[in-house]
DNA sequence: CCATCGGTAGGGCAAATGCCCAATCGCCAA
DNA sequence: TTGGCGATTGGGCATTTGCCCTACCGATGG
């Protein structure tokens, strides 16, 4: 802090978090906090816009909407859940990410807190990663971050939206990248993949997971692994014709959330889904793209939590 | 899901928090909040006060910077101060005096901005110049620069760490050292010094400061007063029988924060503290062996302004 | 039945805010 | 040293926000 006062943006910064704290906790107006910093009126709102947009405040609203609440509790019973958070949606935004981000954020952070060893296993996507971003920095040494599934692609380029290795960092815990591809070429090579130490030992902390948070996908032209390059429009046909509806963590299922039987999913090398555990297996989900990946995994049991938004939880509900 | 007005108060309370979430994380006007949830735009105005006033709310600054602000603001309100800057600790030199010196010189360098002629009196140590030290160089011929007691021994050698001189000279600004030495010998060569015109003007002079900054010394075998060779060691063991604490321009004052009525004290030469003034009188202060002087100096109002270490602002609010 | 009263809604306006744009500053390469 | 270029600054202005004030609504009591 003192010794690189000469970085610009490191000062930037930090007026930047005077000036969001002067605005949002003070409640200082934008000329007060420009008089108090010295810097003109202009500069202080750009230093407080600066503090939202490089996230240094972060808003969370403490109280529980009658209407969320009602609708999380409907989740849990209907379908046996563990845990089911529902945060409101915008009407003309109903898609929005930002609110289920905070929620599951907020769900993370009470795992986070606990002084005990916690072993977090994630999956990918945009989903988590705005969870992630959310989440303040702590200090966790105690825990363990790891994957569920590969971030490599079959050239060995690395797919956007890594929420491990960013989670790993902001709390300070080691953590354990998936050591594999998201998919082998075939069975065979995917068992010579599964026997190394290092799979074998990362899918063991997956299965040991205390707290587990993925993404769940779609199985339109809009699918995230196809998007992603994992799947290519045959595949994708061939799949639907198998009756898929979503993926987890890669693992493509149909209507009812099972598992499909198929070549795609002997190739999948991610970490296999917990079943049946009554540790958290949370889908941080929403959206009308995905609401039969939602329902079906809920009804499959695939998932024992929910962090979804109200506009999808009530269509869930329907 | 507005109309259901059973419980009104609830509604009502769930109709902030919506419109506070529409407004804080989604990001909505006001207009547009007052259009979703059907009503006026005053009305969603005054939602989203109610969310803010109820507490529902919350915002957090994921910065380091967050938590010293937190500080200042609790030293602030728990000693009435009129300034309390919080420099960032590092944890692993927590007494190092470069942040406070960069927090103390932004200060002083908003003073001096100022086109209007302002009074800087300035005590002596060695965090005042560290102080002056980070200040950039300006051109401030408005202003005037004035100790707050001598830099001569008896013998009329110097001390070191002169704050004042190097401030002048490095703003350019006029400036009167203290035309005194620290010590009198008694009380009546002290009353013959202060009726001087020179040291009359002076200590005029240091009554109408704007701005005061000042050094707080611990008491123990480290003092500044002893290690500078002002106090022996049977003076020291006396003034510490008296009940002293620690000093501000050499005034020994006890854990109360009262100046001591004792033979030293009415030999002390420099400027009388300033009591009950609107104008800032600031200590820059931190360290462990210093927090009793500084605990006593702001219970006592000896000063009305602190810059400190995060550190050492914790434990000053245990 | 009406008068009163506490509280809420909406008009209006001044203050605060967000943002575009031209001017300036600082930096780097020639 | 100079010229160019990107970043930053501050002026100006449209929009948004906070708040005062009056009107209205419903409840309560006479």
């Amino acid at each position: 802090m003192t010794q690189n006062r000469f970085t610009p943006e490191t000062t930037r910064l930090d007026d930047a978090a005077r000036a969001g704290w002067l605005y949002y906790v003070a409640g200082n107006t934008q000329d007060e906090i420009a008089r108090k910093l010295g810097v003109s009126r202009q500069s202080a709102q750009r230093l407080v816009a600066m503090a939202v947009s490089e996230r240094l405040v972060k808003v969370r609203l403490d109280h529980p909407i009658g209407r969320c609440m009602d609708l999380g509790a409907a989740l849990r019973d209907r379908f046996g859940l563990l845990v089911a958070e529902v945060a409101p949606s915008d009407p003309a935004a109903p898609d929005l990410l930002t609110g289920i981000a905070i929620a599951a954020a907020a769900h993370l952070e009470r795992v986070l807190k606990s002084p005990d060893r916690r072993i977090v296993s994630l999956g990918t996507g945009r989903n988590l990663r705005a969870m992630v971003e959310q989440l303040p920095t702590m200090a966790c040494p105690q825990h363990v971050v790891v994957s569920r599934l590969g971030n490599m692609m079959e050239d060995g380029s690395a797919t956007p939206y890594n929420a491990t290795i960013r989670l790993a960092e902001r709390i300070g815990a080691p953590h354990y990248p998936y050591p594999l591809p998201v998919l082998a070429r075939d069975a065979a090579e995917l068992a010579a993949m599964q026997a190394q130490q290092a799979a074998r030992n990362t899918i063991d902390l997956c299965a040991r997971a205390d707290l587990s948070l993925v993404g769940i996908g779609q199985m339109d032209m809009t699918a995230p692994l196809h998007v992603d390059g994992f799947l290519s429009v045959p595949e994708m046909e061939q799949l639907h014709r198998a009756g898929a509806v979503g993926e987890i963590t890669s693992w493509v299922y149909d209507d009812r959330g099972q598992v499909i039987d198929c070549d795609f999913n002997r190739r999948v090398a991610s970490a296999p889904l917990p079943r049946g555990t009554d540790r958290p297996v949370i889908a941080v989900a929403l959206g009308q793209a995905k609401l039969p990946a939602i329902r079906a995994a809920l009804i499959g049991g695939l998932i024992n939590g929910l962090v979804t938004s109200e506009a999808t939880a009530e269509r869930l509900l329907d």
